[in-house]
DNA sequence: ACTTAATCGAGACGGTACGTCCCGTCTTTCA
DNA sequence: TGAAAGACGGGACGTACCGTCTCGATTAAGT
């Protein structure tokens, strides 16, 4: 019998200062030294406001990244997986995309916290999962499902592990930072992994 | 400025205490709930003790992981990586042992933690590469070279680029939890990865 | 500037709801530990129908003695003073009920909590003796002054002090609870303190 | 298991600094308002130096109290209870100095607190009087003691209570506020009780 | 009887203090 | 002099209430 607060009553304005809040100060302190007392102060807002909505620092940055992700993508971010037919060139663009993110801190910080923090705890690690990394990955695989369908790549393709050829190197180096992230490292992820599974023309 | 003690009157007992508290409570309670002062109630130890030799409790876990990982080495695990001729055995081989270590307890929990404590705190991440990830990056390289000299792969191969082509994937699933790690996994990203960079036969 | 709320429409149900609960709340948790929201909540009334007609916890609470003393008074208490004509045996009487009461944990818990609060709250103090205290007393000195009036204690008795001899000693055992109090205790105040002032035969 | 912290390693700089503190702050914020926080900030101590020595912000304060009582004897107040022979003079010189503390904001105030918290609280209550009020009621009874003794009062005094009929009116008015505590007052009270326990000469 | 305005129960809100846990430093005592 | 022990100043935790504030939903007046 846990006390769930009404949804319908709550401040619209205490919950988006609380997510920039979070957002700018895991920026610029770090995950590990970001403090709900600090989000609560940044954002003008009791204490209580936070734990009543949020289990965890980490639900908060969570929630932030989200709200993040949502406005990139209204912004103008691509809507949508790129399809111009070649595949090659429409991976090619979305990961150097995604590792110019990678390379902004302002997505860089969260993304990191939030995926440390996952990988640490299962819980949050699902959360994270379900909601902001399952839709991206769910958008490569249709985009090689197309593909497939047109013949591009072999039949018996797993298309899941596809994907996970594709973004595990690049997040590889990204989490461990053993180099750099570069627009040639994508490539060469794409040309080396469509080698082997692309279709012999 | 006596700042560095002397190494020279160390108490050995004592820094084995430590790093094996500092395992067993990694596993126990996290690496979040991990505290430099449970960590020396376990060891039998007085907080100084711990502070004068390691700067944080993320150091003092990857000299915990420096030794499991040398424990594991003397035991029996694989000195130096199989080289039977046979390329993609091999790295079968080896890929399976990694996945059933990371499906281990013993060794997930530390590994896990320092993975996520490194991806959030740079410093202890390029440690953790120096230390831990990168002499075992360089069995892979070394082993995908003699491959490379023998011909069985393209001469103009990027062998740090396979080596993360091969480990990123398996990486990716380990930490973010978006699939079981099997052994089928694993053969599968060989197969994959050699079908792209591997000669026509 | 509304601020003053129409009584006429104040609901006498949650008046005596919130009183009766204050009441039963004091005698479980003290008064330190009583919350107004343990009051509203255990009322069935919100908090803010205490706030609109209570400026204070002590408020409250003092509101809900003097209906605890309203209703005794009703119940059969004694209406005015006793004067039998025997100023030793009327006084014994009403210290002896005093006592009792004392030793009641249903006017025990609320009388105690609203002396000690008025002994640190002056302007609640200033409440405190308006309206329980000097009632009171005012009967005590009435019923002295017919015994003067009688020839019975001296004439120039001043009977304020003689009420605070009489009743002085019994607060100060109640308050301090430095010995038990007893029927005993108090004949031995009465016999004391008129031996003091009362007419030599 | 209580952990009991070793007294042998106390910091008498922090012990002093806080009791200073809490009676400085009792002074002038009142009882209710002295926080714990407020103190530790003023004394330039962690809460936990506070918690570790106290159970609540009651026993810090009856500990100030015996300090500044110790102080106060050790100033010059009176070493022991006057006896110049003549009772009545005795004890109206005692109950004066008394009057003059209890109109003394500096004793005033920690006091009425301590007295207040004790009338709530038996434990500390039971505290306060081994500790404090004891000692003090100790010396007016050897003083009476004495007189009896010496043939001034009454054989069948009942010593206690005498002191209790002494001092409870003061009390009474001093914590009730019923009336300002005057010379006069005192004075009165004393002739009174003693023109009833005394021989007739 | 019908409107209308205030009170009501409920509870979210910005805050303050709580009492606890741990940090990293410092001090004491012992071997 | 290194180590066990643990007190210290400090900061953040997550909780409990404070007193204020908004919400519909009664509810009791005055029309």
């Amino acid at each position: 019998m846990a006390k769930t607060p009404d949804a319908s009553r709550r401040s619209d304005r205490s919950r988006r200062a609380i997510l920039d809040a979070a957002l700018e100060l895991v920026g610029e302190v770090g995950y590990n030294k970001l403090t709900i007392e600090a989000i609560a102060a940044r954002a003008g807002v009791g204490k209580q406001t936070i734990y009543r909505w949020w289990p965890s620092k980490a639900a908060v940055l969570l929630d932030a990244s989200l709200a993040l992700a949502g406005d990139a993508g209204t912004e103008g971010g691509w809507e949508g997986f790129p399809d111009t037919g070649d595949l090659a060139a429409d991976l090619k663009y979305v990961l150097r995309a995604t590792v110019d993110e990678m390379n902004d801190g302002k997505y860089d910080a969260p993304a990191r916290a939030l995926t440390a923090a996952g990988a640490t705890d299962p819980a949050l690690g699902a959360q994270f999962n379900e909601k902001l990394l399952e839709p991206q990955l769910a958008l490569y695989e249709e985009r090689l499902r197309t593909a497939r369908d047109a013949g591009q790549i072999a039949e018996d393709t797993d298309l899941r592990l596809a994907v996970e050829l594709l973004l595990g190197p690049l997040t590889h180096r990204w989490l461990l930072r053993t180099a750099p992230l570069t627009h040639a490292f994508t490539d060469a992820i794409v040309d080396r992994v469509l080698g082997g599974i692309a279709r012999v023309s």
